[in-house]
DNA sequence: CATAGGAATGACCACCTGGTCATTTTCCCG
DNA sequence: CGGGAAAATGACCAGGTGGTCATTCCTATG
């Protein structure tokens, strides 16, 4: 199951770095499909020869960054979360956000390549690559809001995997409008650091107070 | 500006609509750059050139799939937004987005291609195509906010353009998830349409609730 | 120094891409 | 039927792709 070692191993670590790092850059840059092997060689300078020799195939190299980036990230990511303490709800909230967005503008690889495979049917090891990471988020999502509920701060009757999902989906907005102004709607969120927090807050609070307001119904309406 | 008449406009209707139809789902299922003329061709049963002769380039023919795309659903789009009524806000809103999800099913090529170009850099034209669409949404949301801030079902002092942001993530993330049930996060939006109108309502309500209630800071926080 | 074994190489392969254009076919009008 | 213009054709092109493998290079050990 796991990769039946190679000759990429046995490399000297600062030359394993190089290699991962442009051939990092390239997926992420270019998306699985345009991202070209003779390029990443081209680059680095080696023979193209030795890149297979390495991982295989593309894919093979491919599915080596992809594992490689989650797992270098899930430390960093369970200490954010673990480093709750008894902070309020929406303090919670918009520190995961802060968190987050700072989190994709230093791993711009992960960031960008999961992105583009949301969106993009035809990505090799989708289902599962997709699959594990967003589990992972959900199932975190989740277990805030139960939290928050515990503590009253969020409604006990809001379904948390709606929650979830509505968090999830405006961080996701929120994150790839950091990268490019054509999503960021007039927002800032593509500008300096310190307006895109202030947006990235005002986001939080409009979704905590959807989470916490009672009931809204005008009229006692029907349902 | 417009293109430049050709060979094209000249065929047999029947015929022009075989062809776009044809183009149409290969772009829709491939994305741009995975396309393939050849393969368009061979399952048109034509010579590679008429396609060229037609359309000039792989560029020129999406080009003119998008522009013909948008004009034909820019008028049933108006009709949905003119057509709010005197409704409560809530109401408009679950309408808006009950309408929107049955025109990405109607409309998988459109769909399809905006999806894509929202997560993808390299997409022809991404920029132009991209922000004429967008234009338009966020301006629809927009005055939808401010007629239920008229009514007094939105909260005075709710920034539209972040509301409007809001909305459009969820509703973006909604849409996408009802194609591919990886996105769903065991909602179930991709199911059946009956529970999925249900959880586009709920999702509705969350963030009606959001939108309405007069104010939430526990204590008198800063700010 | 000899040699064995892993690492590096790059010419080469089949295949596919978007695009071209001289040639042929089709069709309409006189 | 003849002729002219518009439309259709598909062999062909240069360039790129992922992938292969016989060969060479390097180095560590005996």
């Amino acid at each position: 199951m796991d990769s039946p070692r190679s000759t990429f191993d046995n490399l000297d670590p600062q030359k394993q770095r190089r290699v991962l790092d442009e051939a990092q850059r390239e997926f992420a840059e270019r998306g699985y499909h345009q991202a070209s092997i003779n390029r990443i060689v081209g680059r680095l300078d080696i023979a193209k020869g030795s890149l297979f020799q390495y991982f295989g195939s593309k894919e093979g190299l491919f599915a080596h960054l992809f594992r490689r980036a989650v797992d270098e990230i899930r430390a960093p990511l369970r200490a954010i979360r673990d480093a709750k303490g008894d902070e309020a709800f929406p303090e919670r909230l918009k520190r995961v956000f802060a968190a987050s967005s700072a989190f994709a503008a230093a791993h711009p690889f992960l960031w960008g390549i999961y992105r583009r495979m949301l969106a993009q049917e035809d990505f090799p090891l989708r289902a599962t690559l997709l699959s594990e990471v967003r589990a992972e988020a959900l199932t975190f999502f989740r277990e805030l809001l139960e939290a928050g509920q515990a503590q009253g701060e969020v409604r006990a009757d809001l379904d948390p995997a709606t929650a979830a999902f509505l968090i999830e989906a405006c961080l996701d907005r929120a994150l790839s409008a950091q990268d490019s102004p054509l999503l960021d709607a007039g927002l800032g969120l593509s500008s300096d650091p310190h307006t895109r927090q202030a947006r990235l807050e005002a986001i939080a609070e409009v979704l905590c107070r959807g989470f916490s307001a009672p009931g809204i119904a005008k009229g006692a309406a029907h349902e």
